[in-house]
DNA sequence: TAGCTATTACAACGGTCATTGTAATTTTCG
DNA sequence: CGAAAATTACAATGACCGTTGTAATAGCTA
């Protein structure tokens, strides 16, 4: 238990690096696809090319793996939104269709990044099974990392003028838009459980970009 | 397969039915705790008090019995949810009070059936394996007629000049007051996953009755 | 009370799975 | 190249679990 592994702190080795991304991105998949239970770790190592072996010697046991997976997987989704969150940012212009392009690739993440959300899926229900710390630290390295970049996005373009958006409506304002678009789409496709069509998913990220803007545009805002 | 169970049509003789209603009560509970794979039949045969054999032969196998927990379960909780919608608008006068006190009852059946909200939050990442039509039955039985109940209680309440609600924008306002409330509460505590203050909970309830209002109140509206 | 039926206790089968040990083999690095 | 480390194949262990069969028992109904 205590050889290494755990948090995986100095793989030196040239191979051994390849082997747990390879390793990661197969648990990625099959946690997701099957759930916590389900995956068994043969398949996981079949999956990722690697012996079984290796990935106990990598990770110690299966939940020390969940726990890097749904780690690793969290810290490349919010990174992907955040530099998402800032090109759409940079050039913000026209809060109508800007906020609109933005609010359709962010919540189109779900889409990109299937297996990250999959997975994210599969924690809800195994919550109280799972050490506290794990979910703290999925939540801050995750949505709230993620909620935090497009708030200050929101405040800069309320100081540019663009948003009714201050220091003191901004984090209800960072609310509402991720509940008016994703928020919506997660309620209607299940929690995206059941798949939506395209037309569906558009027109809710419009409508909750529509309504947004009803309460915090500059020009029916305030 | 062909013998009996299934659907359960015709149990007769007089303690079946007890038994029957045991199992799903414990088979709710252990299933809504463990989740399907985790959960165990002789768990579930000790939790109602009753041998395993005896669940076998009332429902056949293992999903078989998850398919009658999840719509009985569902059919009780919605019966409860449009009853408390019934009572809650029978009294109707003023929305400002009233919209807030039914939408927190609303909103707290989530901890007022823990159980079948724990039961259902094991669906979702178990929905690709699950047969299709007790996905769709679920959804219609359960979360649609809710919908619906209120969808009816709205309009009528637009009717009576109490809301600006018509036939024309009541799916949306039924969404609204819905994503408003639930969702809101349902996005700060992932899902009902992690817990959630009671002050927060009344705080996001009464802001999403605030936000509904100033969307289809009377005063603000229009 | 007699007979039918549901229920039970018990055992067993076949399967899956997490985990570990070991020895052989491959890879990496000095 | 040669040593050290990582990886592999392989097997085994111990546990859990869904499901079924069976014979005994308890409960209901007529």
């Amino acid at each position: 238990m205590t050889k290494q592994g755990e948090t995986g702190q100095k793989p030196l080795r040239k191979g051994m690096l390849e082997k747990r991304q390879a390793i990661l991105k197969g648990a990625r998949a099959v946690f997701g696809r099957e759930g916590y239970t389900r995956a068994s770790i043969d398949a996981i190592a079949a999956e990722a090319g690697v012996s079984s072996r290796t990935l106990y010697n990598h990770f110690g046991d299966k939940e020390g793996l969940f726990r890097a997976v749904l780690l690793d997987s969290s810290v490349a989704v919010t990174t992907a939104q955040q530099e998402l969150l800032a090109r759409h940012f940079h050039k913000f212009r026209d809060p109508e269709t800007d906020l609109y392009d933005m609010a359709l690739e962010w919540i189109g993440g779900i889409e990109t990044h299937p297996e990250h959300f999959a997975l994210v899926r599969q924690i809800i229900p195994e919550a109280s099974r799972l050490p506290v710390d794990v979910l703290e630290e999925w939540r801050r390295v995750g949505p709230k990392a993620t909620q935090q970049a497009l708030k200050e996005h929101l405040l800069a373009a309320g100081r540019a003028g663009l948003l009714a958006i201050d220091e003191e409506n901004a984090d209800r304002a960072t609310r509402h838009l991720a509940l008016f678009t994703g928020g919506a789409v997660s309620a209607e496709s299940a929690q995206g459980a059941l798949p939506l069509a395209p037309e569906e998913f558009e027109r809710l990220v419009r409508e909750g970009v529509e309504l947004f803007l009803q309460l915090y545009g500059k020009s029916s805002g305030e």
